[in-house]
DNA sequence: ATAAGGTTTCCAGTGACTGGAAGGTCAAGA
DNA sequence: TCTTGACCTTCCAGTCACTGGAAACCTTAT
C-alpha cells in the first residue's frame, strides 16, 4: 500500500506520515522504486498514531504509547499514568480558556460596536487583572 | 525606566519585550549607552499588549487592538468584530478540549492501573472513532 | 511521445517566544 | 583604582508538530 492510500486509512496527511518516519514513529519498508510500502501493522500504528494525537497527546506521549501498545508485558498503570497527566493538563487548558471566555464574552455583550469610539473592550483590556499563570 | 522594570511593571519576560520591538509592537527610545528607556506611554502599551495576550489574542490581533486603542477616532465595531471572532475560536477550543478530556477520563477512570497489561486506555485509543475536526 | 498524477528528497516557514553565548555598562565596595 | 556582580546589548539557535513548495523521479493511460 502506498503513502496516499495508507493517508486515507489513517486519516493523516502523507506529508505527516512521512514527518512520523522522520521522527522515528514508523518504519515503512520500501519498494525497489523507493516508494514507501505500508503493512497492515504500519496501518494500525498510523491509526494509534492518528486518534492519539487527536486526544491530544504529545508526539513524545504518542511515542511512549506505542511502545506501550506494542510491549504484550507493559503494565497498564504505566499507560495509566501517562494519560492521566495528559488528562491534567487538559483540565488546566480548559480552565484557562473557560476563563478567558468568561472575561470576553462579557466584554463583547457590553460592547455597542457602532461606529462610535466608545468601547468597554478596550478598556475592559486596560483595566484588566494581570494574567493568570502561564500554559 | 529600564528593561528589567519595565518587565516589571508590565507582567512580561524583558525577552518578550525586546521580541515585541522587534516585530514593531513598541519602539522604546534609547539611552546614550543603548540601553532602552520606556515612557510612561510605552508602559501602557506593554501593559495593554500583556492583558490582550492573557485574553488568548493572536499578536497580529494585539496589533490591530493596540491600534485601534490608540485611535481616538476608531469605531467600538471593528474592536468588537476582532473580540467577537476571537471569542469564536475559544469557544471552538474549549468544545474539542472538552470533547477530549470526556473520552479520555472515562478511559483513565475503566483502567484499573495496576501491573497486568490489559489496558481500557490503550484498547480505547485503538478503537476510537476517527479524529474530530482540525484545530 | 506525452501528459497527468503519484512519489521522492530537501529546505524553509509557521507562532510566540525562550535559552544561551559573547560582550558592553554601571554602581558599590575594598 | 580595581574588581565584582548585576545589569544591558545583539545575534543565533531551538522549541512543537507539522505544512508548503521546489525539483526530480516513477507509473499509467492515451
Amino acid at each position: 500500500m502506498n503513502i496516499s492510500e495508507a493517508a486515507q486509512h489513517a486519516g493523516l496527511p502523507a506529508k505527516t506520515i512521512r514527518y512520523y518516519e522522520d521522527i522515528g514513529l514508523v518504519t515503512p519498508n520500501r519498494d525497489t522504486n523507493g516508494y514507501r510500502v505500508f503493512s497492515a501493522q504500519d496501518l494500525h500504528k498510523l491509526t494509534f498514531l492518528a486518534r492519539s494525537r487527536a486526544l491530544g497527546f504529545s508526539i513524545e506521549d504518542c511515542r511512549a504509547l506505542l511502545a506501550l501498545y506494542e510491549d504484550q508485558t507493559r503494565a497498564s498503570s504505566d499507560v495509566k499514568r501517562i494519560a492521566a497527566e495528559h488528562l491534567d493538563e487538559i483540565e488546566a487548558k480548559i480552565s484557562d480558556l473557560v476563563a478567558m471566555r468568561d472575561t470576553l464574552s462579557e466584554l463583547v455583550r457590553a460592547c455597542s460596536g457602532d461606529d462610535r469610539p466608545d468601547c468597554p473592550i478596550l478598556k475592559g483590556i486596560e483595566h484588566a487583572k494581570g494574567p493568570a499563570r502561564k500554559p
